[in-house]
DNA sequence: GAGTGGTCTAGACCACGGT
DNA sequence: CCGTGGTCTAGACCACTCG
């Protein structure tokens, strides 16, 4: 097919930049590596700095640039691949691939969460938040709503709040052997919280994993957890998922 | 409101006007509904026009709100569940939710689908392009590769390409009974083909869902899936999706 | 043709990371 | 301190939709 030649409908500049950086990144940059700033790249592709920037966004959002304010940008590793269909994925885990947990508190759900628990609304319940991190970033920020009647052994002196508190939660759950149920995946932003659990600023893409959790026949704890949209792949069923969608392009000659 | 005071750490604008936009959106404007246009709201807020698109992007991403060249800019309804995890979801259905089979061709896989498909990358395989429609609305472009040894029934003659012969394939593979394999989602940007089926621009965000199809212990298919981010929630397991995750609710007009 | 959102420019200043 | 990306401005023109 015809290429490099004048179109009827011309395409924007900041898709055409996009193309053209793209290109570059896979046949002239490896991994890690920085790449001019961005009043320089501008100047050198003969646009404005805002122009630019707007490619730069596509590609950051590609998962193929990883920019930092007061650092630079630099070419990013491909997506790591994050487990989340299984069960397993739900506790503690240990060395490359687990959770942290931060925080546990008392309080009323928002009223889609309520809804979704199936409880009055009014009715406080456990909220834990945590982290999970995968090769020693940060790629999840989670917050896990138990109804009180989940875990009703959990003796209340135990800890107040706090971490240890959240982990004396999750022990209880634990007990239960929830069965993993429905979920779901949808594009969103990152809140203050998430962004900065996340080391990402506020608005950053993130995709949020809404799953219920079963143990006899009701509803007994629901997770919603924000995933770095950037740098994870989320993977459903027995592999480590499938490897596409990134990497070198076919050359047209 | 517009009279609050310094803070010690000011949030960027764009950011606050996301949360007071988000805000009259759950309470004063009802779905359909269409805003003021981009010139009256940046003058209405003080800002520059670039600095109010920054938000409405924002809330674009999140689903909140549709916008539209030379018409306006809409209050978007819920995003819209749509099953991902089951193999039922992969035939064409009926009424509401439903493939249409658009093309077929025989050509070379890109390199990453053809080390998925664990076939030669020079071997042609079928490529079989298709849109999924929900509701009377686009929410897919998929792409499926067969290699040709998981169809050897097919008579090459029946359609040469098109639409017909892309249902013959389907119905080819459909004898194979599948089982549905690992998938994993990411986000992406939709390139220029996948944007025209969905009625977006070039560039407009994306879910993308790669699944891997066996039968027989091989690898028999590849989908790759690009969902529109902004009006799907993708969902797995057997119920219709948790409905968590958007704003309050609606006022008549 | 009027009105909408989409693209682009050429500046400016700010917040942050490293020195 | 300097250099980086992040935010913001006030314009301009273009592409599209619709009456």
């Amino acid at each position: 097919m015809g290429t490099t030649q004048l179109e009827s409908v011309p395409e924007p500049k900041y898709w055409h930049l996009r193309t053209v950086l793209t290109e570059a990144l896979d046949s002239e940059f490896a991994v890690g590596e920085i790449l001019p700033n961005e009043r320089d790249l501008a100047a050198r592709f003969g646009v404005a700095r805002a122009t630019l920037r707007q490619a730069l966004e596509q590609l950051e959002l590609e998962g193929r640039l990883q920019r930092r304010r007061g650092v630079g940008t630099t070419v990013a590793p491909p997506r790591m691949g994050v487990d989340v269909g299984t069960e397993q994925h739900t506790w503690p885990g240990a060395g490359e691939d687990a959770w942290q947990s931060a925080d546990c508190t008392l309080a009323e759900p928002p009223a889609t969460v309520a809804e979704a628990l199936e409880t009055d609304r009014a009715e406080p319940v456990h909220i834990v938040r945590r982290t999970r991190m995968t090769h020693g970033q940060p790629v999840a920020a989670e917050l896990l709503y138990i109804p009180r009647s989940s875990v009703p052994e959990l003796s209340a002196i135990d800890a107040p709040s706090g971490a240890a508190r959240a982990r004396a939660v999750l022990r209880e759950l634990q007990r239960l052997e929830l069965e993993g149920g429905e979920s779901a995946v949808e594009l969103g932003s990152a809140g203050a919280d998430d962004a900065k659990a996340l080391d990402r600023l506020p608005g950053a893409p993130v995709l949020v994993v809404t799953t219920r959790y079963h143990a006899d026949g009701r509803t007994a704890a629901l997770s919603v957890a924000t995933y770095r949209a950037d740098t994870c792949r989320l993977t459903f069923g027995d592999s480590g998922g499938v490897e596409i969608h990134q990497g070198p392009e076919r050359r047209a000659s």
